[in-house]
RNA sequence: UCCUCAGUAGCUCAACGGUAGAGCAUUCGGCUGUUAACCGAAGGGUUGUAGGUUCGAAUCCUACCUGAGGAGCCA
């Protein structure tokens, strides 16, 4: 029995005869010899299979093999230049799990497709080239925020995905049933409880879905995405942008190390990720708008940013900025004022280059008991909802902050995609929740 | 909720008031180095739905449905 191996592993079995077991991608033909492209997931494969060297039945059984039928293919692998991957694979047997009828054909063909066909055919579409690419650079990403907390003294701890209470409006949150009588939220943001949990280990992380009801229908938006939450006690907001930064830096170099194919096949163009290098511009709220008056936008002192307005901004740059000190007016809760300035909080957005815009929100959150209980009163939360909440403050409170960073949006800016959607295997939008 | 655009063969599109067409996919035939292979042939249609205008509607009008892009919204 020959080895079986994959794709990926080719490399080091030239010269021998082995066995890969995949999926025809696609076949091509020329009379007596026929090249079917097999994939396995880890690559792709072009076998060569000549008539002269097959049995009659074998040869005429490849022949007419149907796209992503799927087969177990054996042969010898040799080194070609004129092989897509620079190795091709002799084939000796080929047997046949499952052939695809002709009568219902692998819908998706190599040709052009529009997006509400390739979007109802998502479970297939996994399969193409670009769609694997993007999904193992997403992997990278993934695989380097935790490498980047985990050796950096941050502790994992998750937080709930379901939350009893509507504490920032109910508007954007999902409800559901919770037994008889209650009802619960999806959560929109790990935290509240990060705050609690980054008491009690100093520096944490959480990673998982969050879910947002919003009737947003942009480029930019998922109603169900992935978030990681950095939480730091003893933290200002210099030291948030300073770990901020840092991830980010650690993101794209270890892309640049582990994905250099998955890039190219995405067309992506790498020298920009190579400029993404420290320090990161940092700029005031207020100079952001002076730059965006500057440039045509009808932003005044105290709005927030439209979408143009951060495609604007971070146009002006190579790498991603690091807005901070916006209004208090149009920020959350819990975040912190400046103490020399208290009309402005310190929150700072990062905004990722070539239009992608906000990837990173976050800040110093409010630490003073006093001033957050009267927060919540001005927001009109019910207090009895935050009573742990404002437990933190009562014992032993420091100062602390943390931010969130929007893993399809980072996947988006890193891979150069036109829409957030195609960054997450089953996307949930709104009017998009199947398959 | 609002604005704009689009629904024609399995897919991507053409025809823009006068006989619905091409490429790909599928089937059949040809080709021993193809790279979204190529060459020849065949089958494949209630033009999103319902009304209306007209001698005549895929084409013009109205409503609805579906999708796409955007606005508002987006701790």
């Amino acid at each position: 029995m020959p080895t079986r191996i994959t794709i990926s592993e080719a490399v080091r079995h030239e010269a021998e005869t082995v066995e890969i077991a995949g999926w025809l991608y696609n076949i091509r033909k020329s009379g007596k010899i026929v090249f079917p492209l097999l994939r396995d997931g880890t690559g792709l494969m072009q076998c060569v299979a000549v008539k002269s060297a097959l049995p009659e039945a074998l040869f005429e059984t490849i022949k007419n093999l149907t796209q992503e039928s799927s087969i177990v293919v054996t042969g010898k692998i040799r080194a070609d230049a004129r092989a897509a991957g620079g190795f091709e694979m002799d084939v000796e047997n080929l047997e046949v799990v499952q052939r695809v009828p002709e009568s219902d054909p692998y819908p998706i063909t190599p040709k052009e497709h529009g997006t509400e066909f390739l979007m109802d055919h998502r479970h297939l579409w996994l399969r193409s080239q670009r769609q694997h690419a993007i999904i193992r650079v997403r992997h990278a990403v993934i695989k380097a925020v935790r490498d980047y907390f985990d050796s950096h003294g941050f502790t994992l701890v998750d937080t709930p995905i379901f939350t009893p209470a509507a504490c920032e409006g109910t508007t954007t949150l999902f409800e559901v049933n919770y037994f008889e009588d209650e009802k619960a939220y999806l959560t929109q943001s790990g935290q509240l409880y990060n705050e609690a949990n980054a008491m009690a280990f100093g520096k944490v992380y959480c990673f998982g879905p969050t879910f947002r009801a919003e009737k947003s229908k942009t480029r930019r938006h998922l109603t169900e995405f992935w978030m990681v939450e950095p939480e730091m006690a003893y933290a200002d907001l210099e030291e948030v942008k300073r770990v901020a930064e840092e991830m980010l830096l650690f993101i794209t170099a270890r892309v640049l190390e582990t994905r250099r194919e998955e890039l190219k096949v995405l067309e992506r163009d790498v020298a920009k990720l190579e400029s993404v290098q420290s320090p990161f511009p940092r700029i005031g709220y207020d100079e952001a708008v002076k730059i965006l008056q500057a440039n045509g936008s009808e932003i005044q002192w105290g709005g927030d940013f439209g979408g143009t307005d951060e495609t604007i901004l971070t146009q002006q740059f190579d790498r991603p900025i690091m807005v901070d000190r916006f209004p208090s007016a149009i920020k959350a809760f819990y975040m912190a004022p400046d103490p020399d300035r208290p009309e402005v909080a310190l929150g700072v957005d990062v905004l990722a280059p070539e239009g992608y815009g906000e990837i990173i929100g976050g800040g110093q959150r409010v630490h003073d008991p006093e001033l957050l209980l009267r927060r919540i009163e001005e927001h009109q939360l019910p207090k009895e909802a935050f009573n742990w909440y404002l437990d933190l403050r009562k014992y032993g409170t420091v100062p602390h902050g943390g931010f969130g960073m929007g893993i399809e949006r980072c996947v988006a800016w890193i891979c150069g995609l036109e829409h957030i959607r195609e960054t997450i295997a089953f996307p949930r939008m709104l009017y998009r929740l199947r398959p």
